[in-house]
DNA sequence: GCTGAGATATTCT
DNA sequence: GAATATCTCAGCG
């Protein structure tokens, strides 16, 4: 089992490859960037606590929702120990269970865009902010799958830190603007 | 495959 | 009140 308590660039890529259930819906999480908690100016939390970001500050192991960019519903799990101020944002999944339902809620799409993006993985999962300190229900993963490093995406400070993890050549994993597989 | 534009909640001044 | 944001989609080649 996964020790949320650890940082949140230890926790990701333990994350990767296990089985993320919500509700009706089961991915397998491929794709999944860090946010720490002091010296991280990209991170949400990096400003202090605002009533937005207060789930993050929480329990480890909880789940934190916030709306982008007005539109979309992005999810993270919450590590570190209450107060830190860590967590991973869930980037990209491949759907296994509730299938149809994710179909329903995401519209009419290639099977592996079901949950390719951030913006995709909340609707797929019908995140909403009610969903702010919820417990996570993830499976145990049989064994640690291959997993690359590299920058982050999508965000405009602190680029060059590699805290992006993702399980290479995965069809559901987003392929951002000529940036390597 | 790549580019450009749009959408609005939250925070900062 | 203004700027920013952990993006996505349609439209074109």
């Amino acid at each position: 089992m996964i020790d949320f308590t650890a940082s949140a660039d230890i926790v990701a890529p333990q994350l990767l490859g296990m089985v993320l259930t919500h509700n009706g819906v089961s991915i397998r999480i491929t794709e999944v960037e860090a946010y720490l908690g002091s010296g991280d100016e990209a991170s949400h939390t990096f400003n202090g606590r605002t009533p937005r970001n207060a789930a993050m500050f929480g329990p480890p192991g909880r789940l934190y929702v916030y709306v982008s960019y007005g539109i979309h519903r992005n999810g993270n799990i919450v590590c570190a120990p209450e107060g830190t101020g860590e967590g991973c944002l869930l980037r990209a999944g491949e759907v296994i269970d509730g299938i149809d339902l994710a179909y329903q809620r995401r519209g009419d799409t290639e099977f592996h865009n079901l949950a390719r993006g951030p913006g995709n993985v909340g609707k797929a999962l019908g995140f909403s902010i009610e969903d702010n300190g919820t417990p996570v229900l993830l499976s145990d993963r049989e064994r640690e799958p291959e997993w690359v490093r590299g920058p982050r995406i999508g965000i405009s400070k602190n680029q060059d830190a590699a805290l992006r993890f993702w399980i290479p050549f995965d069809k559901t994993v987003s392929r951002r603007r000529g940036l390597p597989r």
